[in-house]
DNA sequence: CTGAAAGCGCTTACAG
DNA sequence: CTGAAAGCGCTTACAG
């Protein structure tokens, strides 16, 4: 099905002229058919839409969108879709976004491979940006350009706009839940953090090695090779292994206490009965397995709308384009579930 | 932070022509600035910059694409990212998009109220479309307008270009790997579909009963309430309850063989010893839980290859818009993991 | 180094 | 019902 020979468009795209010309009409005429407008004849519209189809044509966006202005476009930045985390938080967004009449455009950073030209073509395409810069954030703002951003969790100080997650309180409802269900010999099992020197704890495992020695507990703190259930599972092994007696592992988030329930139920370890295992983040994912997963959850539409606001105050000039106006905390609270 | 009064643009967006007037210089020197371009006095750039920061100018970028061509966007429509079936199909068309440098429109019809908006502005905004139309495939084939489409695993004959999944070569492996492990009494777990009549076995189930009863078995068939891992849980409770001596669950999806697993756990029934438990999709999560699940899989990446592969070619015109020429077909294989 | 001209593809008034 | 004109915001030659 070859096209047709002489196109005018860029690309061998035919325009609104190409249609005219093959349908005999004016440019009007063929607006009028295209976009279903009054005040054209039957026949026409059916000569033009005729002509539209042979020569395949489709109206450029561009064109469009300068004069009639266009949807707004939210540019949506994850680190990686294939972590649970990413989707959830996508899914928040996309509602909401969807319910103003805003298409997404979705960049992951953690998958592809010149993630720097994700980021710069994610800043042209949107209006406003949302999403995890992580270490990068410098270099990648700067990438961005000149939209508004809303960084989400930001590693350091805030450079735009941002939406702060905050475990500080829920770590100490833990603390204390686990006085009270008996816990003796607590682990945190932790994951490595760009954010502090190898082999440091990262700042929520930190968080919770505090709570936990100010309740007069001597906690372990197992450093796993990564954030994942994998190295979760590897590092709760090795840990029942040598600590006999170690009854609940607090792990960086819910993926690595996955992990560790893999690992517990591989060494016949009952959970909660003989080891209490907790996660971060809440995803839904903990509430598929068995036992269900006692986490910190943090709401992610909340974090969503938290988002979205500052972005739309920043995209109509009533918000600036950082400082304290656009900032929002949401704070993490304990879902006690089955786990623990 | 209120901006200048006297603004051009629509929506009080400040144009090229607004920096240009501000900072005393014609339009052609702010693009220079804007974008880096050589043939510009120090003094100038920074003046012209310190007035398009002044007036938050960002350049529109349905002016830019006009002119540039633009990066192609691919829109790509799923059905509900909390499914975790949808994160990794869109991690892995994500990939293939970016390494060609397009950017990724992203909707989810079964997460916005308003779906038959979101597939519209999909398809205003993107070059070419890849995703799930379900039942609804003619209805939204009508709203994308005229871009190409690529539908995946469709319900009905193939409208337009068409990536299928086929699980048929696959179940009868699985159905053979049952025989030789010993199991005597399967059942299936199925979901209800909108392609048959209610309380009718889906294309799926179907599939699990016919390569069964070829060998010999009489299955039990239990429709669950959804595809969910709740309804899985249920129905495999009610069944265990029921029939004792049922020891597989070959179960519509993963998520609803996650539910399948947590029941058994609950009920004391021990994976793979006495119920062997089976789900189809082939998603990571299955490794995330233990007993790790066994799955007729199929390859995201592949199918994401193939979908894009014919949206390219839709797109320059190589292949029609429509017909064999533009389906491909993957097949799912039986990936043995620890539950079965 | 800087600016005047032309044009990208479309739609929105307006005139016939 | 149909078409000539103007203009959306930008960049790409080209001239000075």
């Amino acid at each position: 099905m070859a096209r047709p020979a002489r196109l005018s468009g860029a690309g061998g795209r035919a325009t609104i002229l190409d249609v005219a010309a093959a349908a005999g009409v004016s440019r009007q005429t063929v607006t009028r058919a295209v976009n279903d407008l009054p005040g054209i004849s039957v026949a026409t519209r059916q000569r033009v839409l005729a002509a539209a189809e042979a020569l395949d044509y489709r109206p450029s966006r561009f064109g469009r969108g300068l004069v009639s202005g266009g949807a707004h476009q939210l540019g949506l930045l994850v680190d990686d879709l294939r972590n649970p985390y990413s989707p959830e938080l996508a899914a928040s967004v996309l509602r909401l976004a969807a319910a103003r009449g805003w298409t997404v455009v979705l960049a992951d950073v953690g998958l592809t491979g010149d993630s720097d030209r994700s980021v710069q073509d994610l800043g042209a395409q949107s209006d406003v940006v949302i999403g995890y810069l992580g270490a990068r954030a410098p270099e990648w703002l700067e990438r961005l350009g000149s939209v508004p951003v809303v960084e989400l969790d930001p590693a350091g100080p805030a450079l735009r706009g941002a939406v702060r997650l905050d475990p500080s309180e829920a770590v100490e409802t833990l603390a204390d839940h686990l006085v009270t269900v008996g816990v003796k010999h607590p682990l945190v099992l932790d994951a490595p953090s760009a954010a502090v020197g190898a082999g440091q704890p990262s700042a929520r495992g930190q968080l919770l090695l505090d709570a936990l020695r100010r309740r007069g507990y001597l906690p372990r703190h197992v450093l796993a090779g990564a954030a994942s259930a994998d190295a979760g599972a590897a590092g709760t092994s090795a840990a029942l292994a040598a600590h006999r007696r170690v009854d609940a592992v607090l792990a960086f988030n819910d993926v690595m206490a996955l992990g560790a329930l893999a690992a517990c139920r591989r060494a016949g370890v009952d959970v909660p009965e003989r080891v209490r295992v907790v996660g971060i983040d809440g995803l839904t994912l903990g509430t598929l397995v068995a036992p269900t997963l006692t986490t910190l959850a943090v709401d992610l539409d909340e974090v969503a709308r938290h988002a979205v606001d500052l972005a739309l105050g920043m995209l109509d000039g009533s918000l600036p384009r950082s400082g304290d106006a656009v900032q929002r905390v949401v704070r993490h609270r304990l879902l006690v579930r089955e786990s623990a």
